[in-house]
DNA sequence: TTGTACGCGTTATCAA
DNA sequence: TTGATAACGCGTACAA
């Protein structure tokens, strides 16, 4: 085992009081006394065991951000803001990353309770989180692109995210307004759980909808069975391709996805516009430096980012819930252009 | 505070020695007493508090995995892969970002002994450790992607690496085969430490000088202030054409910055390959997936991911230690031509 | 098969 | 300005 406080008192000749106080500057102590301490601290490479802290401390300042898949490129600009805002308050932020197997409530539940968290921001995930559950974790949560569900009390959480389903519309419109009428979608949710990927599969039919325009279930591609990614929207645009020759847009439900069309499109000789418009969502990084640049629904991650810690420390102060949903902006960046023909 | 084993051991009406036998299935419990308990725990939702575990230094079956800048696409494949396979051996392991602040050592210490680990793979960072913290690092640790350094004995830990100096000089061997000579580089390593990065550009120069190249330090574009990524090599390279109108071929030392050196070179209307030959580093994904396609440097990351698994655990059964030092491969998938002039 | 009691490393409450 | 000492929640000898 590792050098204890104990063995520190001792070899500075002090209280093991004594020695706390010094490393947390917690209580007075005589500057000779703390000189001395410390050179021992020093000497031997003392470092307090944490486990040993939270168990007797109830207060730690520390919060902790639960990502469902961080490998998302959409979440990392995010993921980048919340460390930066929470170590402004002078708090320490634990990151964790929630795999598609793990519940990230059920994390949150037990991070809070070994690590006396003040509260947690919980990014991504799906909107069916239980009262009960929610109930469990007692500690100020901030949901960021989610909400945690119809059956959850709004008092009972915080939340920050953008109306999908409108947004996803609003990108089947401008495609529509550009006189695309065969528009392809390309888009995976499980189907056990609402998502936000879900919302846009709404927003996709309800723009037909809206504008007469019949639906053709040849013109979506999913694949409950594989992860979404770019060899995802690689194959799905392929399969789009295949089938339907008179397609001429196609809306991809993320970012990743719309640049494996893409590249799917350009890999057969296809030319982006003229061909075939693609639009995507999130608006990464990614999209603007994919050639052409990728139009796209793109989210106000900064700001959105910098709201969830504005409201868990809101949270944390009065006690008070928000609720946000920001607005997207349509990029148009090149890679939607009107039908001609 | 949360249910404590205390409670649920006076709510089952057993002593908490037997909660603690039925939740960690160790000693024997009666099928009844057991299902009381069992019954009771799930009733009230206890969970126990693993800081408390932990104190107990009975040693829990976990490892670490301390990632240098989680954002970098090419870790995020050997993540998936480490994370498999350290499940498959029925151990635990914690992912932990690590940021340019922050020391990859002192966090592996800290954790080490907060969570009782077992070993630590660290993913990333420089080839600089003093023998001395890693001394104080009692676990078995291994280095993925770089080695300890110079100064500390080889059998103190294992690493898995490549020859980034070797590859670098074989990109740009590669651009020289086919005719190139105003070679441009893309790089971005801190000046006081010695990283793959710093090995890339000392390969580039190896090349220069090995076919009697001189070297141009208008083709060397860097910047130690920001961070790269696709805006530092879109940025890099619009310097470099700016100030080489007879540079042919550009090497970056990652695919992310070469996407965004390609990215650059389209924006203003040049062509790739036919006007500037450009090749990446890693073989991350969205090189791949840019079109065209970019060639680069492949790892073979899966594999290394693997290995590192594997060395960690042969270290963890009897203390051996193994370095590894893997060939990456020559990926041509059009973006690098012939000169053409 | 079950229970009692101690200690893990730390902080906090007293009293000196 | 210091120092005993009692918790914190849990696992585990050792007893029963």
């Amino acid at each position: 085992m590792d050098i204890t406080i104990k063995e520190i008192a001792k070899l500075a000749g002090v209280s093991i009081t004594t020695v706390s106080r010094v490393i947390n500057n917690s209580g007075p102590v005589s500057p000779k006394t703390r000189e001395k301490v410390m050179s021992v601290v020093a000497e031997y490479n003392y470092i307090p065991n944490n486990s040993a802290r939270n168990l007797k401390s109830t207060k730690s300042n520390s919060v902790a951000l639960l990502v469902k898949s961080i490998a998302n490129p959409f979440f990392q600009k995010m993921i980048n803001v919340i460390e930066q805002k929470v170590a402004l308050r002078g708090y320490q932020l634990f990151i964790q990353n929630v795999n598609d197997m793990q519940s990230e409530l059920d994390m949150a539940i037990q991070e809070a309770q070994d690590k006396n968290l003040q509260g947690v921001i919980i990014m991504g995930g799906s909107f069916n989180y239980s009262a009960n559950e929610l109930k469990r974790l007692k500690i100020p949560c901030v949901f960021l692109t989610v909400s945690a569900g119809k059956e959850v009390p709004l008092d009972s959480y915080s939340s920050i995210r953008i109306d999908d389903e409108a947004e996803a519309c609003k990108a089947v419109e401008y495609l529509i307004s550009m006189g695309h009428k065969r528009i392809g979608f390309i888009y995976n949710a499980p189907l056990d759980k609402m998502t936000p990927n879900s919302l846009r599969h709404k927003g996709y039919l309800q723009a037909l909808e809206k504008h007469k325009i019949p639906f053709d279930p040849a013109l979506v591609a999913t694949d409950y069975s594989v992860a979404s990614g770019y060899d995802f929207g690689f194959k799905m645009m392929n399969q789009l391709l295949m089938k339907n020759k008179d397609m001429t847009a196609v809306f991809a439900f993320a970012d990743t996805v719309a640049i494996g069309a893409a590249k799917a499109v350009l890999s057969r000789g296809l030319r982006i516009p003229e061909d075939i418009s693609i639009i995507g969502f999130d608006g990464i990084e990614e999209a603007e430096y994919f050639h052409p640049s990728l139009d796209t629904i793109s989210q106000p991650a900064e700001q959105m980012a910098l709201s969830s810690v504005e409201l868990l420390f809101d949270m944390l102060k009065d006690g008070q819930t928000k609720h946000l949903i920001y607005e997207s902006s349509l990029l148009r960046r090149g890679s939607c252009a009107p039908i001609n023909n």
